[in-house]
DNA sequence: GCTCTTTTTTTCGAGCCTCGAAAAAAGTGT
DNA sequence: ACACTTTTTTCGAGGCTCGAAAAAAAGAGC
């Protein structure tokens, strides 16, 4: 059950709100956040007056906000040195770190390739341990206490974003990254899927076309999917969930990179097209990693003549198209992002998905199903995850004005 | 973006959670509810005699709660007669109606048999209308509002629970059953999915199996599902959602009932196991209907010998255990619940269902997964429908200590 | 340049709500 | 009967939001 609300809440929900208001408005005045909320504007008054006091937000006196008659709206913003947060990435030969201000302004970064997949357990705890000091100890962050590190990983997480429980870019299993890095640093960290945390960033990022309800799938060496539903990130029970990759296509189908047969990854991965266009067998080994080029020329070779290429994008579209149906059976169509580099070859799969997936129960309006493609990823994961970060210490840290954990945003050095 | 919360709506809540509480735990204490919700023992005692002066709970003078020293505890119940609910319950070839007062005991009843597939439209509406008519002028009654309708439909209900979409119970479709029952008795009404119903009884049948997450489906003549997670009923964007029996088993496959292919439905609802039996083709029209008893000789004959009759429920096993596969992968895994009268013949079904799931991403623990049978779907249905009405009473009317609503929840007739 | 009008923001008192402490109530044990 | 224990109610304090009114800060008009 859930439990009682006590009056010291009432104010926290509003506080929050009025963070929020002003982190999706950019610069908003306090009548425009009495609209939005629907709270009085004394009420408004009360709480940004302590948010200004507490250094949260701030008043942007430069630019008046509407010219028309009667006294000016005073903007309200994000104080930028308010706090700061740390995003990690790591994929397949990839480790970055970022560093942003609480207004969500890059203020450090570094970006790593290294062999994940050959490297022992400790060693690749040990680079993600090490690119989080460096970047700590980054000057550019002022003495700001950094209040909160996202990792995300691309495979699967736990449901309380503590640990990664299985990754295609290493054969370990079970890493309490969240554990580790907070025993080190005394820093909150949560651990996230990649997909997750790009469907989060599309919705900070387009929030007209992207509302309540979407689906973002990654095309890649694997098939990746964050789900929004209900304004909400969709996560499994247990773990991330979401594996839309692993749902069956064709029972004992097509060998996967997870070891079963036919998940829709075993076709439509970037290893199950290369698989199919080489006229290898189902059963064949996926191979570890195809070079971006490759897959260029294998899409220039799909479109110029029909033959096994063509045929392997076509098998492709036809597992995303009824992975999509089934999907829809459970969740009703929504609009969907086809995010990473292969969205290149999206035109070689389009018509073969849109086939499948009017066979399907979903696919009843399959026509007005539309696709966009967002080829950078990266850039994606990583504002995903600033966003993460930084809604946490809107609604954790700084929506309750409890001034021990205000104290601990305003020191200077960590413990 | 969620509206600021207000002072009054603290107040609404914390009576909620009063209601709930004791919804849930029957006979409870005032230091009882004050330890569940966490609030203090003087909120509690405010608003429970609110709640009883405005009769809506009751006190328990009869029998004490515990023998033990001190000041024995009061027991709050519900009060019946705060007000009363009705269920409508519309299946194939069947309708059923049932009254019930605030406590959840049954008033009056009526079912009646009719051929809901060969009807007209306008009739299968009266057919509705005259049940409810007829119920809501039962003397037993007593002159108590009713304040809430629940109509549960064998197939798709739009999202905000005002029509059924479609149904294999007639050829109609879009019918604004909500509209019409509330135009024509001035009683808020809701359309639900029959087995959405069936996971909303499970839950308050046996909370401690089925919990925040959790699986029912149903296996009868198709297959249906009723999603709940995170302790949320689970349901598509637009639509009742959740729509199991419709996901592709393999892609243009065997026909199904919906006129599409290879859905789960077309190998493991009665009419596919029949047909399958038979040795007809899977591109056989599916049947109308199947004779109870039929199965039951089926699944006999399947016991005894090994012949098209055990294939056919093999085939539905492991349609349905590559289903729950996929499933998995989204939500992981969950308790399920098989309900219905075809579940006497799990025991046909479970073994290629277990070896499906075992072969699929979400089925790594697949023997750690239960698998529960509950025949009886009808009274499923009915508890399921009653508690969404009595919860609907309990949040949106009698928690808000409004007077107008008050006055009308205490007015003996309609208008 | 001055006053009037308009719009935004702050101030102030009223009304609720929850809480903790203390008091009252209603039994059991001896 | 009296002491003890536990539950429930009462009461005053402290917070929060709200509406109304006041104050502030411009543009418009002359």
């Amino acid at each position: 059950m859930t439990v009682g609300i006590r009056h010291d809440d009432l104010r926290r929900r509003n506080r929050a709100m009025v963070i929020s208001a002003v982190r999706r408005g950019g610069q908003t005045s306090r009548t425009g956040i009495a609209a939005i909320t629907g709270l009085s504007h004394s009420t408004i008054s009360s709480i940004s007056s302590d948010l200004i006091a507490e250094g949260i937000l701030a008043e942007a006196r430069n630019e008046p906000l509407a010219l028309k008659r009667g006294r000016p709206q005073v903007g309200l913003t994000l104080e930028p040195k308010a706090a700061v947060v740390m995003t990690v990435v790591l994929s397949l030969n990839f480790l970055a770190a970022t560093l942003l201000d609480y207004a969500g302004e890059i203020v450090a970064e570094e970006q790593r390739r290294l062999d994940t997949r050959a490297m022992p357990r400790k060693q690749l705890i040990d680079e993600c341990v090490a690119i989080v000091r460096r970047r700590l100890d980054d000057r550019k962050r002022e003495g700001r206490r950094v209040l909160r590190i996202v990792l995300a990983i691309q495979g699967i997480t736990d449901a309380p974003a503590r640990a990664m429980l299985w990754s295609p870019i290493t054969p370990h299993t079970d890493i309490a990254f969240a554990d580790i890095l907070e025993r080190e640093f005394s820093v909150p960290v949560t651990v996230e899927n990649d997909c997750n945390m790009m469907a989060v960033a599309l919705r900070w990022r387009d929030p007209e076309r992207y509302k309540d309800d979407f689906i973002a799938i990654l095309l890649s060496h694997g098939i990746g999917m964050g789900l929004v539903l209900k304004g909400e990130l969709f996560t499994g029970t247990h773990s991330s969930g979401g594996e839309f990759g692993h749902m069956i296509h064709r029972p004992d189908g097509a060998l996967c990179r997870c070891g079963r047969r036919g998940c829709i990854e075993a076709y439509a991965g970037n290893y199950a097209i290369w698989r199919n266009a080489r006229m290898m067998g189902e059963d064949d080994e996926p191979v570890d990693d195809i070079d971006e080029a490759d897959m260029r020329t294998l899409a220039q070779v799909a479109r110029e003549r029909d033959g096994p290429e063509r045929q392997a994008y076509r098998k492709a579209g036809e597992a995303l198209g009824f992975g999509l149906g089934s999907l829809f059976a459970l969740i009703d169509p929504a609009p969907v992002a086809m995010v990473g580099a292969s969205t290149a070859a999206f035109d070689l799969i389009e018509p073969a998905l849109r086939e499948a997936i009017a066979k399907t129960a979903g696919g009843h309006h399959s026509t007005s199903i539309s696709f966009d493609t967002e080829p950078d990823q990266m850039a994606l994961l990583r504002d995903g995850c600033a966003m993460r970060a930084l809604t946490f210490i809107d609604n954790d840290i700084f929506a309750s004005g409890n001034p021990a954990q205000m104290e601990l945003a305003a020191g200077h050095e960590m413990a």
